[in-house]
DNA sequence: AGAATAAAAGTACTTAATTACTTTTAATAG
DNA sequence: CTATTAAAAGTAATTAAGTACTTTTATTCT
């Protein structure tokens, strides 16, 4: 469904929104080593993101990159349009290129139905709800 | 969802349950030319699933592929399990690798409930099933 | 049997996605 | 104001997915 990068995205952001303070910063070597990604690709991934305003990034030293309390509240659809692109949900289930509403494929309701669950929770849930298990540490999660 | 691959496979599948004739065979080149999909990428896949027996091949003048009656009662993840692989419905939402049932992410359930309804419709429905409007021709599907 | 046909199979090429490296720029501390 | 730190940005290398080409093998028809 999501791509590699979009989930090393979100689980970088999963880290940063679970520092207490909204104003910590987290350098790149060390987000990527919680997660165990490359260090070069959690920057690209990062860099976009914070180019969208989806989080924010301070150079320097003393810099890294963090989220404040505002931008917890962003629906993690943020993330999935900004690194796979705004119309994963709108394809035909088979990519038969002719299906439509008007003229559904044998599967297109169905299909719509199973995608529309997910693509709903994507808009829903915010990036907040996805640090809730914080108290038990995340490292189950993500580690 | 599904790999670009795999939806060819589908729409290659489809064209030959299209058939009236159970043993009507039918060449690389007349299906690659209708479901507007490379030569050379449409046998390959059909090579692959010819020898999982989800279709069959005939070499020779007069051969070609297709499909039994029998093989059409087939459900569809057949195809997907052949081209994409067998897990495709059995991961995290978020690439969480220890996301599981007994210590699920904040949407792991929501996310299941989705992917279910997904994985229940390639699970059920038959490759019959994609061909029900065969009655208007498949034009406006795989044309 | 020999020629012709069409899939099988193996190989090579192209493109896109991912990962790695290098240089530049901004910010801080001494 | 200089040195240091860390992100930004641009470039290069790798990997995987998809597409193209070539040779082989099986089958049928003459």
């Amino acid at each position: 469904m999501l791509s590699n990068t979009c989930k090393t995205a979100i689980k970088a952001v999963i880290y940063l929104a679970s520092k207490d303070e909204s104003d910590e910063k987290s350098g790149v070597k060390e987000i990527a080593r919680y997660i165990n990604a490359s260090e070069h690709t959690v920057s690209k991934i990062l860099q976009t993101l914070a180019r969208q305003k989806i989080i924010n990034s301070i150079k320097g030293p003393t810099g890294g990159f963090y989220i404040t309390t505002k931008q917890r509240k962003q629906p993690i659809i943020t993330i999935v349009d900004t690194i796979d692109g705004k119309d994963l949900f709108d394809e035909c289930g088979l990519g038969l290129s002719k299906c439509s509403s008007s003229h559904p494929c044998p599967i297109h309701d169905e299909y719509k139905k199973g995608r529309e669950v997910i693509q709903k929770l994507f808009r829903t849930k915010t990036i907040n709800v996805l640090c809730e298990p914080v108290e038990s540490g995340l490292a189950y999660l993500i580690g």
